[in-house]
DNA sequence: CCAGACGTTGTT
DNA sequence: GTCTGG
DNA sequence: CCAGACGTTGTT
DNA sequence: GTCTGG
């Protein structure tokens, strides 16, 4: 697995507002240029810091010999422990910069997340090249749109997460901007900063 | 023993 | 493929 | 999830 | 751009 970067140069990833970053066209220095991604989906590249703090690249979802239509996009945290396919999972810190939800009333509405000026970190755990994003309850504002939500780690956490020493709760939750997006983003195929834009 | 599960969210 | 509950 | 349709029969 | 069948 090649190593991209190490998690002190993390501010030179914040050149846009990206979904989740995809270096799945080119071979690239994360120094140099960046290929943005604005609807990121399940077997997309994705980067994480693994806990030896270096950013590499994995595919998100966790895919088992056994079935070929389970891929393991989201993990529990609430009984992380129990399931034994995550067993011999490690744990990981996905980069993002927002995530998207849809509201389901009579029909789906999509939202963005994100931070006014910081990256997202969300717990994951990998297995190899793959990875999955743990979730836990929404929070009052973000259970506006869905039940669930990603665990957001906080910066000086990043320790605790590796260590298993986590919580699993992310108050920093209540800092997200959330607003409309464009249905656009329904579509893969449609991968533009439109994406991310208040609707 | 062995049938049935094995993970989540309904995509993101 | 491997584990587990009945 | 995600490829393929989304229309019809002129044509294939 | 959005839905659906597998």
């Amino acid at each position: 697995m090649e190593e991209l970067g190490k998690v002190k140069k993390i501010r030179d990833l914040m050149c846009g507002r990206f979904t989740l970053y995809d270096f799945s066209k080119s071979k690239l220095n994360i120094k140099r240029k960046v290929i943005p991604n604005y609807n990121i989906v399940p077997n997309s590249n994705v980067l994480v810091i693994d806990r030896n703090n270096r950013i590499t690249q994995v595919k998100w979802g966790i895919s088992v010999s056994w079935s070929k239509k389970i891929n393991i996009i989201n993990a529990r945290s609430e009984t992380l422990d129990e399931k034994k396919i995550f067993s011999k999972t490690q744990r990981c810190i996905f980069l993002a910069n927002g995530y998207f939800e849809w509201k389901r009333d009579k029909v789906k509405t999509p939202y963005y997340h994100t931070f006014r000026n910081n990256m997202l970190y969300f717990a994951g755990i990998k297995n190899g090249d793959e990875a999955c994003i743990v979730t836990r309850q929404s929070y009052s504002n973000t259970n506006i749109i869905h039940e669930r939500q990603p665990v957001i780690l906080d910066y000086l956490d990043f320790d605790k997460w590796f260590l298993k020493n986590h919580n699993f709760e992310c108050l920093n939750t209540k800092n997200l901007l959330i607003f409309r997006v464009s249905t656009e983003v329904n579509n893969p195929r449609n991968n533009t900063i439109n994406n991310i834009l208040k609707k």
